[in-house]
DNA sequence: CGGTATTTTGAGTATCGTCAAGGCCAGTGG
DNA sequence: CCACTGGCCTTGACGATACTCAAAATACCG
């Protein structure tokens, strides 16, 4: 893939997706500012309410973004991936706290610096408004899987944002014959958060497809999607949109899987 | 109101809410582009899938923003107000469908033109970054409110919303000893499908939320708030944030009511 | 190999969706 | 002025679904 051979000056993966309309020189007076920060798996990165003193991008790994109920639960309102931009731009009410659901590494900008740079750049402020504009469209895409009632069919379209949305970072494992295998890359508990009920509902909604045969389980983080068709059903996607672009990756894997199969 | 006292050059209400902060010279730029477009309740303003040609801004009404599933119902992702800009800026993927849930006056800007200007005119950037920004909040509060179960939870979660949110939209009627009066501007029927629920459900919860004290209904589109602590117990918002400034506009409408009452 | 966390399964209860019917209000026409 | 009509809101009964609590099975890790 292009996107390795960057120069050895850019300490940072600003090459990446949210930034990779930029100017080569913004991009250069990125990495400048940039710092690499890394955290394991559950570490908080940016607490609830707390405004954090810089603007983030991911390079590795996957972040979630949840807001802490008055009852103590936890609610996940998405994930951050690889690429993504995270941190509030002009401390706008940063209302979620942010934490590692993974390994993870992040480009770290000091916020004030960013946000100079930001005023002097259009093409920077610009990419941040692609970014947002980008993001707003998830949330709404979430809105519409959460508003299914039955778990099966949130848990399809989180299947199929996971395969349409997030193609590059690795969730997709390759596609056999039986259809596309995918990773989970969070925990069941996790799962149940972002679905918006719990892990026993979680882990019924699995094994009803797999009975159904839209999936099929390897093992509880990895499955096949035997049946895309079915699953945008199930999801309540008009899927035009999201299942055409589905069925094209598996036929360009199919015909010419860039790994060797 | 002080809002009212708009010059008559201005033909649109470029001075509102989303527009506060753009300098005076955008502003007549804005001004002058502007046409005025009225629709009635029911009218759609902008087809799912459909580039539209303008950049809109709500002068009065309501908007609803939906997406139709596969199976033909109606899912609505979020309410726009007096204020609030609509229309796909950079065509981004304008995959909902905007319809007026009540009668609707609204500014629209071309959109070339718009754009044209915003290149140019760097605080009417910000303007729109910062509208975005506000958008993403609303919609993951939205999120935040559906992940609650039981319906008559989202319900209240709804209606803290209505109230923080939206105080200047007309929809706070006042408020008497017993709390907190307003007016609740769409139908049953688009509640139901806001909340992801249907009307029976949604008539349920307005009702058991009365028995249990919490509300008291006036007439199907007039309640009255009268525990917001119990109502955001139940949304499971943390609160603080919400409800502290709910307290001090009720309290404030205590000592001196504007209107007198 | 043992200990822990995660995932899965089971049984009982609460809530919601569905279908159907009744009530309330506004607008219409006699 | 009054009956009629249509839309919206409400109520009721029943089946489907998900939540809760509990325990077993599996995977993970040292």
């Amino acid at each position: 893939m292009k996107s390795r051979t960057q120069p050895a000056g850019f300490p940072c993966h600003v090459a990446s997706s949210a930034f990779a309309e930029v100017l080569p020189e913004t991009r250069h007076a990125l990495a400048g500012m940039c710092r690499e920060k890394r955290y394991g798996p559950g570490r908080i990165v940016s607490h609830e309410g707390e405004s954090t003193d810089f603007i983030g991008c991911i390079r590795s790994g996957i972040l979630r973004m949840q807001k802490t109920l008055a009852d103590g639960r936890q609610h996940i309102v998405g994930l951050l991936f690889a690429g993504d931009i995270f941190g509030r731009i002009f401390d706008g009410p940063g209302e979620f706290s942010i934490e590692a659901a993974t390994e993870v590494v992040v480009c770290a900008f000091d916020r004030a610096r960013f946000e100079t740079l930001m005023q002097s750049a259009p093409d920077l402020e610009r990419a941040v408004l692609l970014n947002l504009l980008n993001e707003l469209d998830r949330a709404r895409d979430w809105m519409l899987v959460l508003s299914n009632q039955k778990i099966a069919d949130r848990l399809a379209g989180f299947f199929l944002l996971l395969a349409s949305r997030h193609a590059g970072n690795g969730l997709i494992l390759g596609n056999g014959p039986e259809g596309l295998e995918i990773r989970i890359p969070i925990s069941r508990a996790d799962l149940a958060h972002l679905l918006g009920t719990r892990p026993e509902s979680v882990s019924r909604a699995f094994h009803f497809l797999e009975d159904e045969g839209d999936i099929r389980i390897l093992d509880p983080a990895r499955i096949v999607l035997r049946d895309l068709g079915a699953l945008a059903m199930r999801a309540g996607e008009d899927g035009i949109g999201e299942i055409s672009r589905l069925g094209e990756m598996v036929e360009a894997a199919r015909q010419g899987p860039p790994d060797g199969s």
